[in-house]
DNA sequence: ATGAAATTGATATTCACTTTCGATTATGGC
DNA sequence: GCCATAATCGAAAGTGAATATCAATTTCAT
């Protein structure tokens, strides 16, 4: 994970932003950025830290969250399972990613390839609706599920 | 709005889930045919009802909603903004229409080309995963927005 | 009509999330 | 480095949508 963060200067980038770069701050983001194929809700990220002997308030927790959103270094993604779920922001994309979401084992995978320019075009043209972000899932069977045989 | 369910037999439509066809459901799913294009939520729903001077408790509004999903003549849609949404199910399109969303003043469009098929095949066989369905959002300025000058 | 079973709806509860506020901590000026 | 002060932390209380409870009521097959 040659990711960004870890070369810039994320006590800067807090700055920036007007926020202090604070331990726990560090420590949350920390999860995330060892977890970077994950999809983590605030209590995933604070099952995380007790396995690693840490202890932040889940109000903490819930805070800096939104304030890595803001700063574009986390994404909330909407899973529909009730939860507020976060992934690191990747910036080579200019738009959401997808998501699989498998219905009998709940497995997440995400689709980089965007694949909704030319949608995007035709909205505007058709609607005159101009297309700042999408969000797409598809619901179905993933691999391991659909080889499986599933006498319910 | 030549809808089927006006003519469809609707008590028997319940009866066939082992459910009662009472006044109380009735009227909910009035509400629902009587804004066919809308996206109603517990609350809307209640607000219309009480204008027909009608009033139905919440508990049996969410229950009578949830049943009216079940039995796939509405559809439950999100919208990000924490509500659960319902809109009449259209038995004529295969899968789940696409929504466009202004981020601007809330407006919500129905999009009912589907145009996520070839997707879809592409998905299968790049990840042997099987789509049931789907759901796809856009954020954006609508027509009516982008043409207003807005200074904030 | 009658009674078992389902439904209603006021109320309580759950659950994710947010806010509050006193104690604690980071940061910039000296 | 030290201090002031403004931000932050986190326990606890509060929110708000959705669900569960349960006694009273209604429905429907007989």
């Amino acid at each position: 994970m040659s990711n960004e963060l870890e070369i810039f200067n994320l006590k800067e980038k807090f700055h920036q932003f007007g926020y202090k770069y604070t331990e726990q701050r560090q420590l949350v983001l920390d999860v995330l950025l060892e977890h970077p194929d994950l999809h983590l809700s605030n209590e995933d990220v604070c099952e995380y830290l007790k396995q690693k002997k840490i202890n932040i308030g889940q109000s903490t927790i819930y805070r800096t969250l939104i304030m890595l959103e803001k700063m574009q270094i986390v994404r909330r993604v909407d899973l529909n399972d009730g939860l507020a779920r976060y992934e690191l922001f990747d910036h080579d994309e200019n738009h959401a990613h997808h998501h699989l979401i498998c219905m009998k084992c709940g497995s997440i995978t995400d689709i980089k390839n965007d694949l909704l320019e030319d949608l995007e075009q035709q909205i505007l043209h058709d609607y005159n609706f101009e297309v700042k972000d999408h969000c797409l899932k598809f619901f179905g069977l993933c691999e391991n599920c659909r080889n499986k045989n599933n006498y319910c």
